[in-house]
RNA sequence: GGUCCUGUGGCCGAGUGGCUAGGCAGAGCUCUGCAAAAGCUUCCACAGCGGUUCGAAUCCGCUCGGGACCUCCA
């Protein structure tokens, strides 16, 4: 019953144990406002929103802080970073601001849609200029980083003399510092010879004239480096040493391998405990990524509207189709695989709905012992397979393991009493809990129109009797012009007739 | 070039050395006025070659293929 992940630091699966007993802190690398949210964005999120509501699920009371990076290099798409001293009116100018307004009211659309419970708290990078300034100060105190025509750069040669610089993503630090003698450095990053060794970082860049986003600092006009800000706003809101980070792999080598240099010198404490990783999300077997130019936005997703996509995919069945493999694999997008799980989530679905209707028997033995006992087994699964480093495929192959015994006692192909009134509880309890609460999926149709469902009592009203009077003509013409506009009827064994939208 | 990961049936994906993953698609059957749905049954695997073992998809080695990171990146 104890819950074991698995942490990129050790490479191993650890028994998860939270440092303060009751407690977890959650840091979880959020977006880059510049731009919209594609497909590969939402895997994190998915993933560790199952992960917050699991630890709650298990009485954690969790503090998870999801940032927003809205400072840096900014530009629109499509659109070069304008200059500053350009005649254009203030009104035509690009106003970062503006941009990451938008991208940000996008990104929270797109996780509403995925029904992600809202982090706890939301930092924003600009909002922590001046813990950031705070921590470079610091660690130049500390003799950590040194100043170069207003930008500031972290010694990770230094660093790495004491500390093991390159664990977190397997890296050999003597081949990052012997990148300098590499000739073919193509890399026209400016600052570049700055440095005094090609692997220190930046903490602080001093902003070039034509940067659009810049800030007062000890060191002149700039703006923060790329990896300060999650050390400043983990360390200011989880303390000096917290429980889980989370992000995507893409992300170990530098920015988290940077945090972790930033915040021991400034904390004398490494600050992490469990670091988690989830794998990418590939295209034709290419990660998904705006330098690949494969990207599918999630806006393109919910419409439909892409090349790649013969019809729009709900937010439910993309959750459904993440959930479907395990976080830390990587996950083959295609328009086959997606139909795949829509249909799947569906009849998943329905059979959870049919589960909420079953009317317990009173027999409190079960007639099938060898039925109740798999079924009891295979619930209590449920919750063993998510201490097993959140293996929620696994999960969900259970749960279609007992689709078909719900779908059997619904049509009577099973008796209610052959399972315990109990298991039958046990069973609506695990599936509400899981399926709902902790997977966070909920109902993909939107059958629950109030001026629609009196007009479909109707109209099934006069189907059922023309059926009666075998006047089939009638009946079919129904189902038939229902079906043109989406509607799709079933004839229960029952006599009843069911109806959802498409 | 360096570091690391990976190769499962038509497709997507679990797999802790021995016992059914699961989903989608395909085939057959049951139910049904006909459908749809549902239920039952069924076909199709472990990249290749060696090795360890009583036994390997699972461990080791080699070969071939794919990918990630080394640069902003979920």
């Amino acid at each position: 019953m104890s819950l074991s992940i698995y942490n990129s630091y050790s490479r191993k699966k650890e028994v998860f144990a939270s440092i303060t007993p009751g407690h977890v802190g959650m840091y979880v690398c959020g977006p880059t406002v510049s731009g919209e949210s594609h497909l590969g964005h939402a895997r994190p999120y998915i993933s560790f929103d199952v992960v917050y509501r699991f630890l709650q699920a298990k009485n954690y009371k969790v503090r998870y802080v999801r940032n927003i990076t809205d400072a840096g290099h900014f530009e629109e798409e499509g659109r070069e970073a304008e200059d500053k001293v350009s005649t254009k009116a203030q009104l035509e100018k690009l106003e970062p601001m503006e941009l990451v307004q938008k991208y940000t009211n996008l990104f929270h659309w797109a996780m509403k849609e995925f029904n992600c419970i809202e982090p706890s708290i939301e930092p924003t990078a600009t909002g922590h200029i001046v813990e950031q300034i705070v921590m470079i100060e610091d660690i130049i105190a500390k003799g950590y980083a040194y100043v170069v025509n207003g930008s500031v750069y972290f010694d990770v040669k230094k660093y790495a003399a004491h500390h093991d610089y390159g664990k977190l993503s397997g890296r050999v630090i003597d081949e990052l510092l012997e990148a300098n003698n590499r000739t073919q450095v193509s890399r026209d990053l400016e600052g570049q010879d700055e440095k005094r060794d090609a692997a220190d970082f930046a903490l602080w860049k001093a902003a070039p004239p034509e940067h659009i986003m810049r800030w007062k600092s000890p060191w002149g006009e700039g703006f923060p480096g790329w990896h300060i800000e999650c050390s400043a706003m983990a360390t200011k809101y989880l303390g000096t040493s917290f429980d889980i980070h989370g992000g995507g792999m893409d992300l170990q080598f530098p920015h988290h391998e940077s945090e972790i240099a930033q915040s021991t010198i400034c904390n004398h404490t490494s600050p992490v405990k469990y670091w988690m990783h989830n794998n990418m999300i590939t295209i034709n077997g290419r990660k998904m990524g705006k330098s690949y130019n494969n990207v599918i936005k999630l806006t393109e997703l919910f419409s439909g509207t892409h090349p790649l996509l013969s019809q729009p995919f709900h937010p439910m069945t993309v959750r459904f189709f993440i959930l479907q493999s395990h976080y830390r694999s990587p996950l083959d997008f295609s328009n086959d695989a997606l139909i795949a799980s829509e249909k799947a989530f569906k009849r998943l679905w329905e059979a959870y709905e049919n589960l909420k209707k079953l009317v317990p028997g009173s027999n409190e033995n079960a007639s099938d012992k060898e039925l109740d006992e798999k079924v009891t087994q295979w619930l209590h699964q449920f919750e063993e397979f998510m201490d097993d480093d959140i293996s929620t495929p696994k999960v969900i192959a259970n749960m279609f393991e007992l689709a078909p015994v719900i779908n059997s006692i619904k049509d009577g192909l099973i008796k209610i009493d052959a399972i315990k009134v109990s298991t039958l509880q046990l069973m609506k309890e695990r599936f509400t809990t899981f399926l709902e609460n902790i997977f966070g999926l909920k109902s993909i149709d939107g059958a629950t129109n109030e001026v629609l469902q009196p007009v479909m009592e109707l109209l099934l009203e006069i189907r059922k009797e023309a059926k009666s009077k075998k006047d089939f003509a009638t009946s079919d013409k129904i189902r038939n012009q229902l079906t043109a506009m989406g509607i799709v009827i079933k004839d229960e064994k029952d006599g009843n007739t069911s109806w959802n939208i498409a």
